[in-house]
DNA sequence: GACGAAAGTGTTTAGACAGCATGTC
DNA sequence: CTAAACACTTTCGTC
């Protein structure tokens, strides 16, 4: 099947005939054949690379109105921004956190924009989204992941709802159940294994790599090297570089991302001092010093310690082959498209808290799937390094034979339940838990269960809401009985027959905290703050932090061993600023967390450098950065919510004024 | 008893979406 | 619960 049989106009055509795709690939062919241009749901599971973008351009160039594109990263709608930038006569739109299209949205014919955009975009009312032709979901299978896979599903569901018409092309990495996802789609299903460049995969042990295609490599390493796993990395590493190819190594964390990309920088790799250069400007922190060194060796360093800025500066240097080497950390597996000749998995366990655990297989795949540049290498290679022969069988059998796990929805998790039912009932969707419910039976988790089950879970979810003053429940016969708190949050505790035919009501509460983007959880630590800030005597830019800190959308900074007994101190010292009395709080240790990261935006806000912060706190300038962007949205959300229950939000917008994003420029 | 090496002990560890209101060559 | 690198401390051996 060639492009010009296509049902696409001829600027288009002569678009991809001049980027050299003429003929399609065989997924895209059967995608296709699928229906993708002719309005059909399609669900295309195919590996890396393999032409996804393409499916996705098709549908929405033949779809009769506006296409929208939905994205998991940032990065990755910048990046999707500027590849359909390209194709002629089509306006598109781009909406993130952090960068929005000057134009109302209903204006493009492509919107690219993050899920929660769009799941925002949908609770404020936004109109545009009915007028939809097509939706196209990117990397649908993170359905699955824990924090933010039920915003992905209950978007989708309501733009099913609101749009029946709709076109939907989901895309996603080679899962174990893409058939469930098609069928809740009720979606054609395209699966291949296909990919432009052949793959192969290997378990390096003791001297040899072993691929799943029968050949072997022989690996020279050190006798004497004290960390086998390492030499051998470097020596893989040099070899594909050796060969005129780029390379990927993955390592478990940042520290050791650093080590291995300082330790390959000595190896005579290649020199880029331009970017070396570029680098510096985009800053002077202790970490942008060191990523310049290395790269002066030919050899970056990645991960999401790095300023945004300086990691868009590795990226791009790398797809420009100017770079030839990346050590990073699991973040490059799913971010933007950085494809090599080699990658080199040296660990494939990663500390959770509990432990040491083996990555996912879909993880380890998506790293794998990055070997391989299309046009520019002859085959891809990726290695995954063992201690010895046991650890090869091992890998081999966990990984290079596996399949990817099944995805599975996680909208049954508490937290995330209440931010969607809130927010389906405040923004007026529905207003009865039956309602709720048979917004809910859309979703994925709703897909192959049974309805009963979501039931029990909503309805102590409702309680929830209720207590904290953000939805009020009246039931049509009996009096609603006030101040009957009902001391347990027993799950499904049917009190009084079928509570499903209530009227629910978003209090002014409950639609600030919706409206604000924050979890219910937070609203109500946020008025708790509030309360407790009214009979206070020096409220200050710390207390208002603190409050803000102490919420779940804020992420505590790690408090070391040491530093305990210094923040335990200050908080001691502060006490009288400090909305919680350490007596009495059962998570002291998670508590003292937010108070250091409270103290650091302090500091950012009194106008302390990055790099005076960086070198204090022991954290990286991304995270300093990630801190106080989400710093600004939770103190605004905080003010908001002050207005809407009576208390005096000056505090958080007299902090935000003064948190400033970066100073630190020039 | 001074010194330094070896063995023991404790610490640390990945990632990153959202609101809102303005200003800019 | 299933780890491993590293920094720092204590112990031990030698002269």
């Amino acid at each position: 099947m060639r492009v010009r049989d296509l049902p696409l106009a001829d600027d288009l055509v002569a678009h991809y005939e001049s980027a050299g795709i003429v003929e399609l690939y065989p997924p895209q062919a059967a995608a296709v054949d699928a229906g993708v241009t002719r309005g059909e749901n399609v669900v295309v599971a195919v590996p890396t690379a393999s032409g996804k973008t393409f499916i996705a351009e098709l549908a929405m160039l033949t779809s009769e109105g506006p296409a929208l594109y939905i994205v998991p990263l940032r990065a990755l709608a910048r990046e999707k921004y500027e590849t359909f930038s390209e194709l002629p006569g089509v306006e598109v739109g781009i909406s993130t956190g952090d960068l929005d299209s000057a134009e109302e949205l209903g204006s493009y014919d492509i919107v690219v924009a993050t899920a929660e955009k769009v799941d925002s975009a949908i609770r404020s009312g936004a109109s545009w989204v009915d007028d939809l032709a097509c939706v196209v979901v990117d990397e649908v299978h993170l359905l699955g992941s824990k924090g933010r896979g039920p915003t992905l599903e209950v978007t989708i569901a309501t733009l099913g709802r609101r749009a029946p018409d709709v076109q939907v092309v989901a895309l996603s990495a080679t899962v174990d159940n893409p058939d469930e996802i098609a069928d809740w789609l009720g979606a054609e299903l395209v699966r291949s294994r296909w990919r432009p460049v052949d793959l192969r995969t290997g378990v390096y042990a003791e001297g040899r790599v072993d691929f799943d295609d029968g050949s072997t490599l022989a690996v020279a390493v050190d006798e004497d090297e004290e960390n086998a796993d390492t030499a051998a990395t470097v020596e893989l590493v040099r070899g594909a570089i050796d060969d005129g190819g780029q390379c990927l190594a993955f390592v478990r964390s940042r520290r050791e991302a650093e080590a291995l990309a300082t330790r390959l920088s000595g190896e005579g790799i290649g020199t880029t001092d331009a970017l070396a250069e570029e680098i510096r400007e985009a800053g002077q922190a202790d970490t942008g010093r060191r990523l310049a060194e290395c790269v002066e060796g030919g050899v970056a360093f990645h991960h999401a310690g790095l300023r945004a800025e300086h990691r868009a500066l590795v990226e791009n240097a790398f797809r420009g082959r100017e770079l030839k080497c990346i050590c990073a950390t699991p973040t490059l597996a799913a971010g933007v498209n950085v494809p090599a000749r080699r990658v080199v998995i040296r660990d494939q366990k990663r500390y959770t808290g509990s432990g040491m655990e083996w990555l996912p297989v879909l993880e380890v795949h998506q790293m794998c799937g990055r070997a391989g540049r299309p046009h520019l290498d002859p085959y891809g290679e990726a290695v995954l390094v063992a201690g010895d022969e046991a650890g090869r069988e091992e890998l081999r059998e966990r990984y290079v034979g596996a399949e990817p796990e099944a995805v599975e929805s996680q909208l049954a998790d508490r937290e995330a339940l209440r931010t969607h039912v809130l927010a389906i009932v405040a923004s007026g969707f529905a207003d009865s838990q039956r309602g709720v419910l048979d917004l809910l039976d859309a979703t994925f988790y709703a897909h192959d269960r049974p309805e009963e089950s979501l039931a029990g879970l909503v309805e102590s979810v409702v309680a929830d809401l209720v207590e904290w003053e953000m939805l009020t429940a009246e039931t049509g016969e009996n009096e609603a009985s006030e101040g009957e708190t009902e001391g347990g949050t027993n799950d499904g505790e049917a009190e009084g027959g079928n509570e499903s035919g209530g009227t629910l009501a978003a209090t002014a509460l409950g639609e600030a905290v919706s409206r604000q983007y924050i979890a219910p959880q937070t609203g109500a630590r946020i008025v708790g703050g509030i309360e407790t800030m009214r009979g206070m005597e020096s409220v200050t830019g710390l207390t208002a932090l603190e409050v803000v800190c102490d919420t779940p959308d804020m992420h505590g900074t790690y408090l070391g061993n040491r530093e305990r007994a210094t923040m335990y101190q200050y908080a001691r010292r502060h006490a009288a600023e400090l909305t919680t009395d350490m007596g009495a709080t059962d998570r002291f240790e998670r508590w003292l967390e937010s108070v250091k990261t409270a103290r650091i935006l302090l500091e950012w806000a009194e106008g302390a450098s990055t790099e005076e912060l960086v070198d204090e706190y022991r954290i990286g300038p991304g995270d300093l950065e990630s801190r106080v962007e989400r710093a600004q949205w939770l103190l605004g959300a905080a003010a908001a919510v002050a207005d809407v229950v009576g208390g005096d939000g000056t505090a958080f917008r007299e902090v935000r004024e003064r948190l400033v994003p970066d100073l630190s420029d020039e």
